[in-house]
DNA sequence: GTTTTTAATGAACACTGTTTATTACATTTG
DNA sequence: CAAATGTAATAAACAGTGTTCATTAAAAAC
C-alpha cells in the first residue's frame, strides 16, 4: 500500500509550501516581518498548522538558511573560469562581496543570525554549510600553493580562516553601518581599497 | 529661580536611573530580556514613564552602547605601557580579542546589532564612538610608521580598515558560532593561531 | 487661591512565537 | 458497510513584546 509514501510525498510539499512562503515573505519583507502569522496568511492555513512541520521558527530559519548557501555556491562557480590560481583566489573574494552586498539579509542569516544556528547545536551536528563553502576557499587555496603560491603556509585551515575572516569583517561593517564613522559616503570606495590592499599583503607572502 | 535648574538635573537623574536599570538587566538577562516592562519595574515606574526620557529602546540601546565604547577604550590603555610600537599595536590587538570574548553581548552591540546605528541614522550623525575608537588604531598604526615600519603604507586609514576588518571578522565567526564546522573544539586556539598569522603578513610589509 | 503646566500612569493597540484542547476527516479494523 | 482508530487542522489562549494616548495627580505660575 502507498498510503504511507503519499503521506510522506504529502507532508514534503507541505513543508516546501510552507517554505517557499517564508523565503518570499523573507526576500520582499525582511526577516523580522516574515512571521509565522505571516505565513500562515500566504499559504491560507491557520498558524498552528506550521508547527506540524516545523519544530519552530529556528528550522525554519535553517532552511533557508541552507537555500541561501545553494545560491552563493552557485555564485562561486563562475571563479572556475579563472585559469591563474591566485587571480582566482582573488575572483573568488570578489563574488563573495558581490553576493553580499546584492544579498545582505541573506547574508545576514548565513553569517551572523543566531537563529539557524541553535538548530544545529540542539542536534549536535557540525555546520555542514559552512564546512562545504569554507572547503571551496581551502581547495581554491590548495591550488595556488600547488602552483607555487604561498611558500611560506603550512596550514590551509589557518591561511583560508585568516582570509575569510578579512572579508567577512570587511563585509559586516559596510553591512552592520559601522561606515557611518567616515564622514564621506566613499563606502563601496573604502571596501574596494581594503580589499585590494589585503590581496596585496597575501601576495607579499610568496 | 533654581526651578528649572533643577528639574533639568532631575531630569538627567531619572535618565540614569532609567539607563542604570537597563544596564544591569542587559548584563545579567542579556539583550532580549531586557525589556522595557522589565526597566520599568526595576525602577518602581510604569512603562510609558519611560517614554518620556528616551524616545524608543534604540535610544537606550545607543546610550548602552555608548557606555560600552567608554569601557573598552578604558581596556585600551594598557598598552600605552608598549614601548615598541609594533608591539603595542599587536598587544591593542590583543586587547580587542579580550574585550570581545569577555564582553560578547556588549561586543554585539557596540558592532553588530542594528538597534543603536538607527538612532543615530535618523539624527544624521556620524557615529563618534566608532570615530574615536578607530582614532585610536590609526594613531598605533601611525607610531608604527613613525618608527619606520609600514613603508609602503600611504594610506592609514585603509590600513586602520584593513587591520580591523581582520579582526572583526575573526571574532564575529566565533561569537556568532560560525566555528561550528570545525568538528575539534579548538576555537580558541584557531582564534590565536589566525591572529598569529596575520600579524605575520602585516610584519611582512616592512 | 485659582489657573496652568507638567509628570506619571492604566489601559489599550497591534504585534510576536508557541501550546493545547477540540473538531473534522481519512484510514484501518471487525 | 459500520464502528473504531489515527491524524491533520484549527480556534483560542498564553505569555510576552514595543509603543501610544487619554486621564489623573501634583507641582509651578499667576
Amino acid at each position: 500500500m502507498g498510503i504511507t509514501e503519499r503521506k510522506e510525498r504529502e507532508r514534503e510539499e507541505m513543508r516546501d509550501l510552507i517554505l517557499q512562503a517564508a523565503r518570499k515573505l523573507f526576500l520582499t519583507q525582511g526577516y523580522e516581518k516574515m512571521s509565522i502569522r505571516g505565513i500562515a496568511e500566504a499559504i491560507e492555513y491557520s498558524p498552528a498548522t506550521i508547527y506540524l512541520y516545523y519544530k519552530d521558527k529556528n528550522e525554519l530559519f535553517f532552511s533557508l538558511h541552507k537555500d541561501a548557501f545553494q545560491k552563493m555556491m552557485a555564485e562561486f562557480s563562475v571563479v572556475a573560469a579563472v585559469t591563474d590560481p591566485f587571480e582566482r583566489l582573488v575572483a573568488l573574494g570578489r563574488q563573495y562581496i558581490k553576493f553580499a552586498i546584492e544579498n545582505p539579509e541573506l547574508y545576514d542569516l548565513m553569517f551572523i543570525m543566531e537563529a539557524p544556528m541553535e538548530t544545529l547545536a540542539c542536534r549536535e551536528e557540525v555546520w555542514e554549510d559552512g564546512q562545504t563553502s569554507f572547503g571551496f576557499l581551502k581547495i581554491v587555496i590548495g591550488d595556488c600553493i600547488n602552483a607555487g603560491y604561498f611558500k611560506n603556509t603550512e596550514d590551509i585551515e589557518n591561511s583560508s580562516l585568516t582570509i575569510w575572516s578579512f572579508m567577512h569583517g570587511l563585509i559586516t561593517i559596510y553591512l552592520k553601518k559601522r561606515m557611518s564613522m567616515f564622514e564621506d559616503n566613499r563606502e563601496m570606495e573604502r571596501i574596494e581599497e581594503s580589499f585590494k590592499l589585503f590581496v596585496e599583503m597575501i601576495k607579499c607572502r610568496f
